[in-house]
DNA sequence: ATTATCTATAGATCTATAGATAATGC
DNA sequence: ATTATCTATAGATCTATAGATAATGC
């Protein structure tokens, strides 16, 4: 029971940090005030101190979500542009990332969700998607080139749709098939003599 | 206040219809069954003869949504298998989709949903994704081949993917270019020369 | 004195059921 | 007689609030 506001301020942290992969596992609408609470060790009545309402923790969690993977890899001191494509791709397109939703990418597990959320919500998620459009582009050869920007549209598009799919089908030899396709072609994409 | 069994099975298709459009908008968790019976013209109390559980009625409305493009085809008297790829990619990818998910793809709306759902309702959606990459290999060059397969399992990840992209973002000039850059890419993808 | 968290609960909403009503179909 | 739909409601769940408790910090 600390009370200091030190203490107040890692309590917030903690929920948004347990909302942001919870609402990845279980979508925007999928777990509820108090069970979010109970997870954290607290109880529902100390919600609304940190929050004004439900909403406002989504919207929080959902920016903590989009900058999760850029978060884990500054706290390894790996600069996420150093991160080449060929790796990103295989890291992505794993069968680790598709079974661990709550730790993986916020657009494949909750881009439905945000779609249908309001202004806010929507607002993060477009500043985050441009940010990782920028990148991805980054990554690409020649990457001041309209080319580029192009193609890393494309690798964004295809790689959350294929996790997104991969965890659609109960067949793993189907879902292993999706995943793989697309981490050979997103890694051809990469290579200088493409089109 | 019709009674006949003929009524109680136009009126059991009209609730799926209208659940499969209502719920490709608001997601699978996102309408309830008493507002979806007052939007088709009924009452809460009939929805029980009708189906054991809300979760039957989602089923069911995903089987429906999952093959709403081949009907609404079929509809018109044209065979799916006779459109090309490069119109599917123009409908598909257009600002039209992008704005009335009721009445597009399941997978653009759903997939998220779908990840989450049963054994049941994923069963359904994975024998529909299924039947469409073997729909789009049908539609690459040399369609027996294992190259046509691969590229088909590549469109239907970035076509997916780039309708909820476009879904998320908010900036109508970006929204556009993600469904432009898919769209010639897909096209590409049809063309022979390619790799 | 202030405030972070707790217990308890009001009020809204949602699924599912019970029993009444009005039509079908033998 | 059967049954498709209706009205009404029980029971569960969820957001948000009220008031009590126990710590901080001037």
């Amino acid at each position: 029971m600390g009370h200091s506001q030190l203490e107040k301020q890692k309590t917030h942290e903690r929920i948004v940090t347990l909302a942001a992969k919870r609402l990845r596992e279980e979508g925007l609408e999928g777990i509820g005030v108090a069970d979010l609470m109970k997870e954290a060790g607290l109880t529902v009545g100390g919600f609304y101190k940190h929050f004004a309402s439900r909403d406002e923790l989504v919207a929080e969690a959902v920016q903590s979500a989009v900058e999760s993977w850029r978060r884990q890899l500054e706290g390894k001191g790996i600069d996420p542009a150093d991160v080449p494509l060929e790796q990103y791709a295989d890291d992505y397109l794993s069968i680790r990332h598709r079974d661990h939703r709550g730790e993986g990418c916020a657009y494949a597990a909750l881009t439905a969700d945000i779609a249908r959320s309001g202004d806010a919500i929507r607002a993060i998620a477009t500043e985050g998607l441009r940010k990782n459009i920028e990148a991805m582009t980054a990554r690409m050869p020649h990457p001041d080139t309209a080319d580029a920007r192009r193609k890393a549209i494309i690798a964004s598009c295809v790689m959350t749709g294929a996790v997104g799919l991969a965890r659609v089908a109960d067949d793993e030899e189907l879902s292993n098939e999706i995943l793989e396709a697309v981490k050979s072609f997103v890694k051809e994409l990469g290579k200088d003599d493409g089109k």
